[in-house]
DNA sequence: TGAATAGTGTCTTTCAGACAATATGCC
DNA sequence: GGCATATTGTCTGAAAGACACTATTCA
């Protein structure tokens, strides 16, 4: 499959067809079935992509082209494919959407409200991902009218519960990078003390001392000097870090 | 409906019938169906109930009585009705095994495994549930053949990825118990220091100091000495102390 | 040599953890 | 009075936070 980013909306419109589709089919079966008392409830995987450009953190929200929210603004999702774990239908989501893929995952959790979807009863099980910006294809980036990266902070008028699902996972987000290193995850393999702090900064939402950040990093032994440096503009260069190994993964 | 034990194995049963003939209507519908790809997977709720009683931090099994996993000791659960939310299916659940409501439940996450169910494709969103042993009628903690409270640390054989999810649950109440006061839902609504530190010496699984406990725990602030003192022995009674208000509940 | 960022150490405060003696009620 | 548990404070070590100057490169 090529990762293209324009093949996005189809992708979604495709998830909505299916909802629709679906939901009609459920409909005459319930009518008829013995089993109306346990309808069935539908089952989605919706994605917030988090990735850091031009020093914001930012995530990706896709312009719905079909009803219900109609022209607004929502998180990359849909279906579980039978055989398909849960991260693993995170993950195709995500490849579909950015082209990238072996990506730090975390789920967030489950949401159900029984009106979140107005044409059906439809769980979502949320995933945030951190993806580094410089494995994103330009094109990806490229502001198009159904795809773009949107500022944690302006998000837009959202579809469904998203605005609820971005905020968990931002929070859960937060919590996480207190307890293990993953803001690394947003940076290629080789960074400078500075750019890993920035990354902190924009998750926490705060400014930190420069020198103890710098102890609490290095002292934590998980990143290693790769000998390079960064020479950027006129004064002097960064040190260049990797991370020493075992970044954590996706999570059944 | 009667909050009696003795109705769970009947619930129980009925689920597992449900599913089984679900997933027969699914397999005829999805022979004749446009929709294969996308066939729809089932969502459950399990329940890790937790409580303290006789000094042991347990958790509330019951043993199946069809297959799979006949005569294996399994988490409560079942199905998702409509119009319902996701904490008060749990909190159905619960009610249907316990009798008990208006109880601590917090999410802990969806388990989706393609083949954690033979049957069919089951996801399932995991709940735990804290309910002080003093709210459990007598029958409930009585030993049947169907129905029984285990200690966490020697739980039997569970079926399905049961195991996965109790695990998943302590890990997580022990992570919430660092932040939040929630061991106060394990007790009654009046309560020694002393329980109060056992409860966290079971959760944590490790023994504290007792005045660095009470040290914490009193600046808190969030305790209030009732006055009362309780009597058991021949020794010092102690002072009886109560939640400040604001005990979190349900999430969505 | 001036501009711009990289890189570095000390002091203070705060919080967690170790530790033991007195108080009170019941028999 | 003896037993059993309740109740209370100090000291120490570790970690987090405040804080300012020197180093290096390039224009």
């Amino acid at each position: 499959m090529a990762p293209s980013s324009l093949s996005q909306t189809a992708a979604q419109a495709g998830a909505d067809d299916f909802l629709t589709q679906i939901y009609q089919e459920k409909e005459r079966a319930s009518s008829t079935s013995s089993l109306r008392t346990y309808e069935t409830p539908l089952v989605t995987v919706d994605c917030v992509i988090f990735t850091v450009q031009q020093s914001r953190l930012k995530a990706l929200l896709i312009k719905r082209s079909s009803e219900p929210c109609i022209h607004q603004w929502a998180l990359p999702g849909g279906f579980i494919q039978v055989g398909e774990t849960l991260p693993e239908a995170a993950a195709r989501q995500l490849f579909d959407e950015t082209g990238v893929s072996n990506v730090y995952l975390q789920q967030i959790r489950a949401f159900g409200s029984p009106d979140r979807d107005p044409r059906a009863r439809v769980i979502t099980i949320g995933f945030f991902a951190l993806v580094s910006s410089n494995r994103l294809a330009p094109k990806t980036t490229e502001t198009t009218e159904d795809v773009d990266w949107f500022c944690i902070n302006e998000l837009p008028e959202l579809a469904f519960d998203h605005q609820k699902i971005i905020e968990t996972a931002h929070t859960q987000l937060r919590d996480t990078l207190e307890e293990t290193p993953i803001a690394f995850q947003l940076l290629p393999d080789m960074f400078t003390l500075t750019e890993l702090q920035k990354v902190y900064e924009l998750i926490e939402n705060k400014s930190l001392d420069k020198r103890n950040f710098r102890k609490k990093i290095l002292q934590g032994g998980l990143l290693v000097e790769t000998g390079q440096y960064k020479k950027e503009g006129r004064h002097r260069p960064a040190s260049l870090y990797r991370f020493a190994s075992g970044m954590p993964t996706e999570e059944a």
